[in-house]
RNA sequence: GCCCUUGUAGCUCAGUAGGUAGAGCACGUCCUUGGUAAGGACGAGGUCACCGGUUCAAAUCCGGUCAAGGGCUCCA
């Protein structure tokens, strides 16, 4: 398919290149290239240039460096195929040899716009009406291409010595799903071959730990067709982290005064509708379930599915749905007995799942299901209190993250959009909280982004978002101020005046989901938990058949201790059931010979440590309960056998 | 939901030009009783995702469905 003959385009044809310009509406100053994405952005030119070369009937988008690489998005009859990709690198480097330099040259925009005409690229014409009126418009050209391009480039193309195109993807024309889907090569740039490569490998070695990888690998879940899309199925091992995850947050909420609540999973959609979550957000829930008897006797009348439809928007007919938030039901606790103003804060929390409808082509492992349990809290407090009380939020996420050892987070203050009017509560009440976001935020110590337009409708947030191993960021932990339940439901409590006012409502969830928490904890510790958290904690190795029976007596005791140990009898050498175990990511190995079982004693192998040496068991017992009970964690050293074998 | 790619044993993968399937690891049995990252032998295990079509014959070619992966859009 690629025996055509390459071609020069007949026409010049044009790259709108300032993605700055275009992806950053708010009128932000134009930033500087770094030489790092000057490189890049100059790859994805040379790579319009190859396409233009193969494909001359080629409609151009835009071509912008990203955060590990390029991009650049074509509009083509022709589907690029993993062979073009190569046939486009092989003229890419074409390119690279000829040394073209970029010339930059500045233009009028009637002159850039018959350029456009001429040259048959619509989407630069569309591009070029973007560029704000009092910006010049400027076109860097290389060889036989020219590109509608703000800059900056090397000086030419010679400078770029080692790139690599790496997938083909849609992209949606200005990222709007109604517009036509252009084809999108991703690639990738670096100053040298050799930090190419490393990059390359990085990349390799992060899909060790992968989650969906590490979890099939180490039995912590699994999501079967026969159960559905998006549905995670914790196993034994997966249901240990989590146990241990929320053993651990209840501890810190017993401190923080919370109290626990359970509620069904399912509930009115009369609820739903008063909380306002039905029918507006009907598209990502669960269709509802309608009552037997409604449906029947719908069915002798005759009702279409769209009449169904209205009469359960309407509230015509009831029905039940699968909870998509906790919120109304605990604010359905809340309501069910009056409150004084002594009572407040209500701090009420549950492990409660909810279900969402995703739309297929997003779900992901743990990090994005349809079925989800949030480690969720609803406060109940006066405006005096908010600030406090999200201060109190703020400092589990802070506790969790920390103990975890997670350090490599964001912080992302979600404001209102000053523009739009969705918003509801009382703006002086808005000012306050995204005021105490912010100062709190600033106190937190780490990095944060104020991000207008970010808010809920009913409030303003803070989320903590981090990142997986291909570098995609998820949102995990958040704390969210909430005017508008409260309202909706007419909750009151009983001020010191004797009169009836209005509380606030925090909505906060240190994890997030456990499910998307969990998935992205394994691949934090790449499968390499510590102690308290890790499924199996302590394997013991008998040396032979014959010491079976002391290790299983020291089984018996680590059990009675509550850890979580297993006795490897497998027939064979010591020194395969080390190399098992160190697979197997096993916190600490105990070893155990005829000289141990004389001495009562074992020989330890921590995945941490390495080889310790050999201990009195109760010693060993008494120190591996405090590294239990304290959480400790330390990075373990991260030899790889797969890797010592090569 | 949309675009592209993929779907062979529990896992990682072979399977040449269509002639009803192979390897390594894991698993089981036996031999071996071994001191810090793989001892040996034998064995079991697959409706080649599913449905349909072409063909004397389909894992292989064609169509559809489902699922997964990478993006895009979305995420109360």
């Amino acid at each position: 398919m690629l025996g055509r003959v390459p071609l020069f385009p007949q026409k010049p044809s044009l790259t709108f290149a300032p993605m700055f310009v275009v992806l950053d509406s708010l009128s932000q100053p134009m930033k500087a290239m770094s030489p790092l994405e000057e490189l890049r952005h100059s790859t994805a030119h040379v790579l319009a240039t190859a396409v233009l070369r193969l494909f001359p009937e080629a409609k151009l988008d835009i071509g912008p460096p990203t955060d590990s690489g390029f991009y650049y998005d074509f509009d083509l009859d022709h589907r690029f195929s993993a062979e073009d990709l190569q046939a486009l690198e092989k003229e890419m480097k074409k390119v690279v040899k000829e040394r073209q330099p970029f010339e930059r040259i500045e233009t009028s925009r009637d002159e850039a716009e018959t350029f456009f005409q001429e040259a048959g690229q619509p989407y630069k014409i569309s591009r070029l009406g973007d560029i704000p009126e009092d910006e010049a418009v400027t076109f860097y050209r290389n060889g036989e291409f020219t590109d509608l391009c703000a800059g900056t480039h090397v000086p030419h193309t010679g400078h770029i010595k080692a790139f690599k195109l790496l997938s083909i993807a849609g992209a949606y024309h200005r990222g709007d799903e109604k517009n036509k889907q252009l084809q999108r090569i991703y690639g990738t740039a670096f100053p040298n071959k050799k930090e190419l490569a490393d990059y390359l490998e990085r990349l390799e070695e992060a899909k060790k730990r992968d989650h969906r990888r590490v979890g099939r690998e180490q039995k912590l879940f699994t999501i079967d067709e026969e159960v559905g899309q998006g549905m995670v199925l914790w196993m034994p091992n997966g249901a240990v982290i989590r146990q241990e995850l929320q053993n651990f947050i209840m501890d810190e909420l017993f401190k923080q005064n919370y109290e626990q609540v359970f509620t069904p999973h399912v509930g009115k959609l009369g609820l739903y509708r008063t909380s306002g979550h039905f029918p507006y957000y009907r598209d990502s829930q669960y269709p509802p379930l309608v009552e037997p008897d409604a449906l029947e006797s719908m069915a002798h009348e005759g009702c279409s599915c769209s009449d169904l439809t209205n009469r359960l928007n309407e509230g015509d007919v009831d029905g039940f749905l699968l909870k998509p938030m906790n919120c109304p039901m605990h604010i359905r606790i809340y309501a069910s007995q009056p409150h004084s103003y002594r009572d407040l804060p209500v701090r009420m929390f549950e492990f409660g799942t909810v279900y969402r409808w995703e739309q297929s082509g997003e779900l992901n492992g743990m990090t994005r299901v349809r079925g989800f349990t949030q480690d969720d809290a609803h406060l109940f407090c006066t405006e005096d209190q908010l600030k406090d009380e999200i201060e109190g939020c703020l400092d589990l996420v802070k506790t969790v993250f920390r103990t975890l050892g997670m350090s490599d987070y964001r912080v992302r203050i979600g404001l209102r959009d000053p523009d739009s009017t969705k918003y509801t509560g009382p703006s002086e009440n808005w000012d306050k909280a995204e005021q105490a976001l912010r100062e709190l935020a600033r106190d937190l110590d780490v990095p944060y982004t104020e991000e207008p337009g970010e808010a809920a409708f009913y409030g303003p947030k803070i989320d903590f978002v981090v990142k997986d191993v291909i570098g995609r960021e998820w949102q995990l932990g958040t704390v969210q101020v909430d005017y508008n339940l409260p309202e909706r439901f007419a909750l009151e409590y009983i001020g010191s005046d004797n009169k009836p006012h209005r509380p606030v409502m925090i909505h906060r969830a240190p994890f997030g989901s456990m499910e998307r928490f969990v998935g992205v904890l394994i691949e934090h510790f790449a499968g390499d938990f510590p102690l308290w958290l890790a499924p199996e904690q302590v394997r013991i190795l008998p040396l032979s058949d014959k010491l079976v029976p002391y290790g299983q007596k020291l089984l018996q005791k680590l059990r009675s201790r509550k850890f979580r140990a297993t006795l490897d009898s497998h027939d064979e050498k010591l020194g395969a059931k080390i190399r098992r175990g160190r697979l197997d990511k096993i916190p600490y190995l105990l070893i155990v010979g005829g000289r141990e079982e004389e001495a009562e004693e074992v020989s330890v192998r921590s995945r941490a440590h390495g080889e310790m040496g050999t201990l009195p068991f109760a010693q060993l017992l008494s120190q591996l309960e405090e590294e239990r009970e304290t959480r400790f964690y330390r990075a373990a050293q991260t030899d790889e056998p797969n890797n010592a074998k090569k």
